[in-house]
DNA sequence: CTGTTAGCGCGTTCAA
DNA sequence: TTGAACGCGCTAACAG
């Protein structure tokens, strides 16, 4: 590895003056300039930026944390949207992401988690899919030493910001669509987790919707699994025109209960992800960018950086209809 | 943040001394030993990994090079199993991983991605799904200038270990296992890509099991494609009594077909993938155990790093019946 | 067994 | 406009 002494030599420089053209300092004459320039070229230097982080002591890395849940969602399209938009954001704002299962921290006390980020040199994070449940990272951005976003959860402070899909409005629509074109009256709603962060506001949105348009709604809480939503669907969709799920899992499971017992209800979900169409039907569903949704994420962690305060931001949605035809090419 | 300096002075102890302690040197006396620790715990003191990096010079992190192909494959369990395994054995070892997907890296020469990874001090890495197309890591893998582990990709020399499923028993092992049960004898094997590394190792698996039971095999190239895989069995799926496929989203394509053609034909597949489930169908496949195959990989990569030279290792494989009911628990 | 010292590769004053 | 010199936080000889 060639140094940046090495590279000064070779130009005839001091090392200082190398240094600032590697980061376009002022004054600094072309002609050095030229000259530092071709050297950097002939040797193949590649700057060290652990050592530059370490002089600098600009170094800032963001922890990507997610949850890959293998229990409850084997297939995780959504994660991995989530990752590669975090990295080609950061690649694009020049920082650095690491990324984090949640599984590694499993166990850890909050100050063991908290030397973690602290060795590991990250000062800031990204939450995805945090629950009420995890306690530890509450504390942790509420201790506010590091500055984090959290993707899909109500947390804002001075150092946190939080990115949202509009989910309350998203619900209503994706269910108006469906009351509209089915011309339901008589809606099962198959919900999330009992006290959700998301649960909550899609279930106002379907509350929303049945006031306004005078819809009899059956809510229960498939918890976000297949199985359950299966169930509920067994037990109940018979007395539904309309089966709504908060989510993609649950209308799968919703749907293969509707062909066991031989019924047909229109069942509509919520993700718009595309494993949605390998199960060889049409289902309406809110279609959330969870590229874009994270490549935001970044954006805001990056505001946070630089000193702004954390805030919450919407990121919009779409609706769509999703089926085998749309994804197999 | 608290430096070594100040655990020293706390201690009253000199700098060395602790970190003799914290990098368990022998030759240091219990009391001071004790000193040292309480002096760190009190402090809250959390070593600099950048700084001991530089100092040590020992640091040595690994891209794990991972093909998130949004295109052709859009549901990513296999990459997350992957990296989620990769991970966990690297905590295991201390060593540090980068994810990098392959389209961070799409259009760059040699020599730009030779430098960014040198600059993010990465100097062995993992390759998943590498193809014989991908020409630029093919000869960063041949310049031997970094470790490198590859996955299902046959690349060994002294810098450069494989990992592989033994694809040829494993199809030839499933294959069988499904002639035997439904007693066929007319095969359509809807091979990967022709020409592909492990195409053709299953290919030859098939090939084996078609001269020892005197089988007839139609043999079509799917190019792991859903849709071409549906399209050859629409068209060859009647004249088998049996369609094996080199992948779980082609059988998942061929199963759709015979559906649509309204034929029953037993489809077995490849990977083990739990998307399988979701078909609601149940099918034979070949179950590699990715989660193990990256811990497998991170071994490897440590033994080139510690000085071995770089061989090729076989994964153990099984083979799995998956449907629906398994998996929506 | 402990402390002193010299770097690691680079950024950044401050004189010149 | 340039360069010498110091320091980032830590490791690793080497003395004592």
């Amino acid at each position: 590895m060639v140094t940046i002494k090495e590279v000064a030599d070779y130009a005839g420089v001091a090392i200082s003056t190398v240094s600032k053209v590697l980061n376009n300092y002022p004054n600094v004459s072309e002609t050095t300039k030229k000259k530092v320039r071709k050297a950097i070229d002939e040797l193949h230097y590649v700057p060290n930026t652990i050592a530059a982080a370490l002089s600098s002591k600009q170094y800032a890395r963001v922890g990507l944390v997610v949850n890959l849940n293998t229990q409850t969602q084997a297939i995780d399209e959504i994660t991995m949207q989530y990752l590669s938009g975090a990295m080609n954001k950061a690649r694009e704002k020049n920082i650095e992401v690491v990324t984090i299962f949640y599984s590694m921290l499993e166990g850890m006390k909050l100050d063991e988690i908290v030397r973690y980020f602290q060795s590991q040199s990250i000062f800031a994070m990204i939450f995805y899919g945090l629950s009420k449940e995890d306690e530890v990272f509450h504390q942790l951005i509420n201790m506010q030493m590091f500055k984090c976003v959290v993707v899909d959860a109500p947390f804002v402070n001075e150092n946190t910001s939080s990115v949202w899909v509009d989910n309350a409005k998203a619900q209503y629509d994706v269910a108006k669509r469906a009351v509209i074109d089915d011309n339901s009256k008589n809606i099962l709603y198959i919900a999330g987790k009992k006290n959700g962060y998301v649960t909550d506001c899609r279930l106002e949105g379907i509350k929303e919707l049945a006031r306004e348009k005078d819809l009899k709604v059956k809510i229960c809480y498939g918890d976000f699994s297949e199985l359950k939503a299966r169930n509920i669907a067994m037990e109940y969709g018979r007395e539904a025109d309309l089966i709504v799920c908060a989510s993609d899992l649950m209308a799968i499971g919703a749907m293969n209960a509707c062909i066991d017992i031989d019924i047909f209800r229109p069942v509509c979900g919520f993700d718009g992800i595309t494993l949605m169409g390998y199960v060889g039907k049409q289902m309406l569903t809110v279609k959330q960018n969870f590229y874009r949704i994270s490549q935001v994420a970044v954006e805001e962690i990056c505001l946070l950086l630089s000193g702004e305060k954390g805030r919450s931001r919407i990121v919009e949605h779409r609706l769509v209809k999703l089926y085998y035809q749309d994804i197999i090419c």
